[in-house]
DNA sequence: TTTCATGTAACATCAATAGTTATGATTCGC
DNA sequence: GCGAATCATAACTATTGATGTTACATGAAA
């Protein structure tokens, strides 16, 4: 599928499909062919692939809204702060993690197939 | 403590302070007065108020870095990706509020304590 | 009545993300 | 080989949300 498709299908700009398609190729979920009839592939065995490889190949973006305005400050009402809440985060991050790990595009497929086969059942009904 | 006060300490303008302590009075949690010798004072009990509480009155800001580009799109295929992220996400941020309701500001102010004391000896030595 | 505060609206700034444009490099079909 | 299709990438622009600022009104105390 080229860059241009999937921009289409996503709304967005071939740029910008490029931008993070790239992070895949580099952990060899997808490769990318040049010139004519080129464009995107899946390598990867979709039963292998979790969304957690998704999440450390796109660079693992930060998954809360909200960080320590500082790692070290020298406030100790600061520092309080932030140890509690670093307990918390580290916490919800690795059953996060944990559960991002345990969905493969393997999964998401059976999924989208029942959704298919309901919406056409939808249809027909 | 005055508005102008509190955000010296934070580094920070005192309407800003104004803003966010607006929330916490709508929420019993602190009272201001104007005038002369005026400002902000806390009048809930410190072993009462949790971060839960905090984070509460303060609108339930996202928790999240990420979230869903439509909530009911269209797209089977998005449809599918949104209900596996909302699963995990729920699973995290039910967690993550958890532990914000175990922890008070007397908790917090213990453990400053702690650190303050630390500093203390470390100085003399 | 002056001074010190908060209350609030309106505006400005900043940073991060997303989007766009432009150009170069590669591949295939003819 | 030539031209169209496609990715690669740098540079720039636009958008958005959070934050910060200014200005002015209101209220309370000395």
């Amino acid at each position: 599928m080229t860059s241009d498709d999937l921009a289409k299908c996503l709304g967005t700009n071939p740029v910008v499909v490029r931008r993070s398609m790239g992070f895949l190729r580099q952990a060899g979920i997808v490769a990318s062919d040049r010139g004519h009839a080129g464009g995107w592939r899946i390598t990867a065995d979709l039963s292998v692939v979790s969304l957690r490889q998704l999440h450390d190949a796109l660079g693992e973006p930060a998954l809360f809204a909200v960080g320590n305005r500082n790692e070290l400050p020298d406030c100790l009402v600061e520092q309080t702060v932030n140890a509690a809440l670093d307990q918390s985060f580290a916490e919800a991050e690795a059953l996060l993690l944990k559960r991002f790990g345990e969905i493969t595009l393997a999964d998401l497929a059976a999924d989208f197939t029942l959704r298919h086969a309901a919406r056409r059942n939808q249809k027909e009904t």
